[in-house]
DNA sequence: TTGACAGGCAAGTCGATGCTTGCCTAACGT
DNA sequence: ACGTTAGGCAAGCATCGACTTGCCTGTCAA
C-alpha cells in the first residue's frame, strides 16, 4: 500500500489528479495529450505512467480495463485522511 | 513560500504535526524528547529543526520567541488547499 | 563573568525518486 | 497476416532530500 502524502507531493501528479477532476475516464494517452496542451507539461508517456502507478498505488487513481484501453478514476477517498488527522480550523466570515 | 503536499510528505513531519496537535506552544526540546518517548522516534535535535524550518516554509507551524525559548504552534490553514482543490466524495451511512 | 542551556548555520554523505532509454506484449483494423 | 496503437517492464542516470557532523550565537542563572 503507497503513502497517499508523498503521492501528493509531485507537482505532475497533482496536475494529473485536476485533469481527472475535470474529465474522468482517460486513458494514459489521453492525459498525456492534455496534460501537454493545456498545463504546457511536456512529460513523456512513461513519466506519466509512472506517476500514475504511485497514485494508483495510494489509491487516488483507480482503473478499468476495456479492450486495449484502460481508463482511469479519480478517487477522493484517501484525502480524508488527511481532514480527519488535523481537523481543520472552521473559516471566518 | 514553502509546499504544503511536500511538507506533509515526510512521516516524521507528519508526527510532529500530531504532536503539536496534541499539545500547543512546545520547543524544540520538548518536541525531540516527546517524540523519542511517545512515538519512538531517536532522530537527532538538528533533523528535527530541519523538518521544523520545511514546516515552517510551508504556514503549517508558526512560532513564537520568548527570550531563549521558541515556541511552535500548529496552524492547520494551509490544508484547506487539499480539500479545496479536489472536493472530498461525501462518505456514505 | 562564566558555564550551562536553547537554538542556528553550513558543508558533506547517501539513499530515495523522477526521468529517460530501449525493448516487449496485447488488442484492433484493413 | 501485418502494421498500428495502447500500454508495460526494467535498467541506468541524475537530482533531490533527509540526516549527520561540527561549530557558532544568544539567553539566563549562580
Amino acid at each position: 500500500m503507497g503513502d497517499v502524502f508523498k503521492a501528493l507531493a509531485d507537482p505532475t501528479r497533482r496536475t494529473i489528479l485536476d485533469e481527472l477532476a475535470e474529465r474522468d475516464a482517460q486513458t494514459l494517452f489521453e492525459i498525456c495529450a492534455r496534460l501537454a496542451t493545456r498545463h504546457g507539461l511536456a512529460s513523456t508517456r512513461q513519466a506519466i505512467s509512472q506517476h500514475i502507478a504511485v497514485l494508483e498505488a495510494a489509491g487516488l487513481v483507480t482503473t478499468r480495463r476495456e479492450g486495449r484501453y484502460k481508463f482511469h478514476h479519480l478517487d477522493t477517498t484517501p484525502l480524508r485522511e488527511v481532514t480527519r488527522r488535523w481537523p481543520i480550523t472552521e473559516e471566518e466570515e
